[in-house]
DNA sequence: GCAAAAGTGTTAGAAGTACACCCATGA
DNA sequence: TCATGGGTGTACTTCTAACACTTTTGC
């Protein structure tokens, strides 16, 4: 048994990605899991903390060795500890084996994080071990543990946090992007659909948008304009008018 | 020792009251804290979990036992887990000695949770044991473990949550109350001045309040019109028109 | 009558909503 | 030249902000 594990707590993560088209999650197999087969089995990526860790350290540990990514927003949501989480025996076992514990495992509180990342070519070549995959949130399996209650309330935080401040949702973009592409992820994180000229408008009033002079390149149609996010300070993002 | 305890993870509340001019938090004595003095050993009034309790129902356990209230609406805003939260060590010999545990604690994770209330006779009742206090939140002492930090953060979730349903605010009111009382409310929580004839064109386009024909009584000026809150379905509550 | 707080009208500007049409590009 | 998405103009409605004066009540 690794002594320095705590064996009460755990973090989980939500890694939102965009691909252009929809949100994804990624989720991670259970490996060493017994009677897998091919579609089951898989959970978000996760870890028991250590003793002397902080809980943000714990999550930027788990997002750094699936990804390798370092520096990354992650954002505590919401813990979750019903005391039945580990109802399926089968994640218990998985649970001691995996971190290798000689005591029985009844229970376990996790706190859970999210980061929004674009999907790209860093993306694609993620650390073997551990046979990650981007699903998108429409089409997840049942996960293990209350993974799958997790994925949804993760998916409602962002789309709260995104309301008072827009800016995060950035992360989910190329360094360039296009009016288009702002305009698609808004509409699928917050659910709604844009009238295109109003959206151009309102990207003009943006104090944390600036646009390029370059364009689109090899596109069979006339070629969008790029902008880029210009971070500013952190006050007055969110633009949060008071009831007058 | 109690077996059923975790000695892991406990929860933390923030009452947040109102009462009538400002914000207020209810904090408890340690009691039984060695080198007591009349100004300090309080803290935010909380528990470690048992092994078979969620978290929400540990944290209205928390609420019930102090309060007498039940069915409030608890919101878990955030956990806190840094490995050095203990670092104070009569805090720790403190938990060991309230909770009869005989072996050391080197570490907890907090859930935090806070709910709205408003003081009224029944709060001022509080159970005996526990030697509670309102405290104004501008005035509040330095507080056992991290509980200072969680307050401030307590307060600045309330803030962005009821910005995104400004309904969470009449927990704070008496079930009838005046067009002031809610102005004054929102102007704390939110830390914005209101105008008051903009903010009375507001309240007749509220769907949620409505107007009584009942008064106020016995007051040395014009009495004012009470309102009453009127709870409806959730949908359209934070009036989130998203950017068009 | 006077102190103290409640309550009301109007206007100008900003921001949001709802439309239908023209533009640039590669195939 | 045409299919494909990118980009625009304009009128209308709603929201917000900034003002100062009148009303009711107990003392």
């Amino acid at each position: 048994m690794n002594p320095t594990v705590n064996p009460y707590v755990s973090v989980d993560c939500v890694l939102l990605g965009f691909d252009g088209e929809q949100l994804n999650v990624l989720i991670v197999r259970q490996s060493g899991k017994g009677g897998e087969d091919s579609t089951g089995n898989y959970k978000l990526p996760g870890s028991l903390i250590y003793m002397d860790e902080n809980l943000d350290e714990a999550a930027q540990r788990v997002l750094n060795q699936l990804t390798g990514l370092v520096h990354v927003n992650m954002m505590q949501f919401k813990a979750f500890g019903g005391a039945d989480r580990l109802k399926n025996p089968s994640d218990s076992v998985w649970l001691e084996r995996f971190h290798h514990l000689n005591h029985h495992i009844e229970r376990i509180v996790t706190i859970a994080y999210t980061s929004l990342l674009r999907i790209d070519r860093r993306m694609e070549k993620l650390e073997g071990g551990y046979e990650a995959r981007w699903i998108p949130i429409g089409e997840l399996p049942k996960l293990a543990f209350d993974h799958n209650d997790i994925v949804l309330e993760a998916v409602e935080s962002v789309k709260q946090k995104s309301t008072l401040d827009p800016t995060l949702l950035f992360d989910l973009l190329p360094r360039k992007f296009t009016a288009a592409q702002l305009r698609v992820v808004i509409e699928n994180v917050q659910g709604v659909t844009i009238d295109v000229k109003n959206f151009h408008k309102k990207l003009a009033t943006m104090p944390y948008v600036m646009p390029l002079e370059e364009k689109e390149d090899g596109v069979n149609h006339r070629a969008a304009r790029y902008y880029k996010f210009k971070r500013i300070r952190k006050k007055n993002l969110t633009e949060g008018k008071m009831e007058s």
